[in-house]
DNA sequence: GGGTATTTGTCCGTATGTATT
DNA sequence: AAATACATACGGACAAATACC
């Protein structure tokens, strides 16, 4: 039974004190120089605890102002099976809290658009060729002001020589992109699959939804097929985990029992 | 434009070398002298660097040996849109590279049985009281032995008295624990709901996964529902994000593209 | 097994900079 | 402007794990 470094010592003395509630969400911790009081340890070792916390997320540091308890956005969740062609923007979201939870709004900005060589992932999902031009339209997303997630959806050039030159348009397609390729092309959408992933996040997403540099995110592909199984469209869809989750409903299934969690032992 | 700290622009050196292959998966560093050296630094803001590359499990230090590039397994993909009842363990899960992938398989540790005050979200998933006694079914899983995933299921206690007794024996049961139910109770799976969420892991996760103190897990909540859309079953199954993925699928679509991301830019 | 060199881990001290109040 | 609190950067000392002879 080898004893832990002090630093892992003090680091699991704090997280103890943040689940059982001593430290509550929001509140501040003592300083460094009154941690290092309270412990008996240099001011560096105190800071190695400090940072082991802030790196899991339970904590984080202000310059100048101090160290807090991180507060947990209430989550938002998203149904990932809903029928196709029944859903707008933000549709298919719900929260965890319904206390006095008044209804929702979700936004996003204007798009911007690009013509680009096509990643591996998205060509394979495409079904072209890898480096073949695709259209891809970026949109930022956000419910009540607040940053929810970075949408990315890309679309064969060929949709726009046959067409449907609204795809490279910088403005939002009010009718929906779906229902336009409908329009201009015949096309539907009769099924899509999503690959859902996670990993850490880039120093884009780190500075849009305001998480701290080594925090995750879902990162999840969305490919639309059309009648004939073709795809019609990828979507990549970035949602920090901190304030994501994800429902999947497979047969006969009642509405959810939405419930937070309780504190983790 | 403020210039950025030392340790910060080596740590983005090294994670430059990495993307672009100068420093290959699985390779070593170099060691923190000579670090020290190639930048002109002491030896505490090389171990920042490092420190920051590490927590984002871009590299892995071991010891008396030195540091090296993270080599990240073959994703598992799980699908989790497959027909009910026609699933048994490790059946829809695939592999991101299918070359010369022979047929991996799956295996689990017997079960654990524990009678429980069931938490929170468990009781109200399962419609009943919190701290209701639930029976809990906790196993180990691994794919060509590989540690996979850990997945606990609760059941209500009632079906115990009911006479579904062999829920409370630490063993397989072979036949499949829904198949089960259907001969005891006349319960018969008719839908299930997944309730996705991702979270920073627990001192045990991390050691059964051998996976770094601060990595991130998905947790599945599934929650099974019989012909009278009554929960049956709770399943909480806790993946490592490092080495799986899901799959959704909804509507008419044809068979995935298996397909590796390129390295980010 | 033992001894030694190498490499990372822990812990301390100090000085200075930057952000906030 | 001054005080407070965290951030960066340097230095040193010893411990623990590993590899090699």
């Amino acid at each position: 039974m080898a004893e832990q470094p002090l630093y892992q010592q003090i680091a699991e003395d704090l997280r103890k004190q943040i689940h059982d509630g001593t430290l509550a969400p929001g509140s501040q911790l003592p300083t460094e120089t009154d941690l290092r009081k309270q412990y008996d340890a240099s001011r560096n070792t105190i800071r190695d605890a400090v940072k082991r916390l802030s790196s899991q997320g339970l904590i984080e540091t202000r310059p100048g102002r101090g160290t807090f308890v991180t507060t947990r956005p209430d989550p938002f969740v998203f149904v990932l099976t809903a029928q196709p062609g029944q859903l707008s923007v933000g549709e298919g979201v719900t929260y965890l809290s319904t206390v006095g939870a008044e209804k929702r709004k979700a936004s996003m900005s204007t798009p911007t658009v690009e013509v680009q060589a096509a990643r591996t992932v998205i060509a394979a999902r495409l079904r072209v060729p890898p480096g073949t031009q695709v259209v891809s339209r970026h949109q930022e997303r956000f419910i009540d002001g607040f940053p929810w997630s970075l949408q990315t959806s890309f679309y064969p050039m060929e949709f726009i020589t046959r067409g449907a030159i609204r795809l490279l348009m910088a403005e939002d397609i009010e009718v929906g992109a779906v229902q336009y390729l409908g329009d201009m092309l015949g096309l539907s959408q009769f099924g899509y699959r999503d690959w859902i992933t996670a990993r850490t996040c880039d120093s884009n997403e780190q500075a849009f939804f305001r998480i701290p540099h080594d925090s995750t995110v879902f990162e999840v592909f969305r490919t639309a097929f059309d009648q004939k199984k073709n795809p019609m469209r990828v979507t990549v869809t970035v949602f920090p985990t901190d304030r994501n989750q994800f429902i999947v409903n497979v047969g006969d299934v009642p509405e959810p029992e939405y419930s937070q969690d309780d504190p983790p032992a």
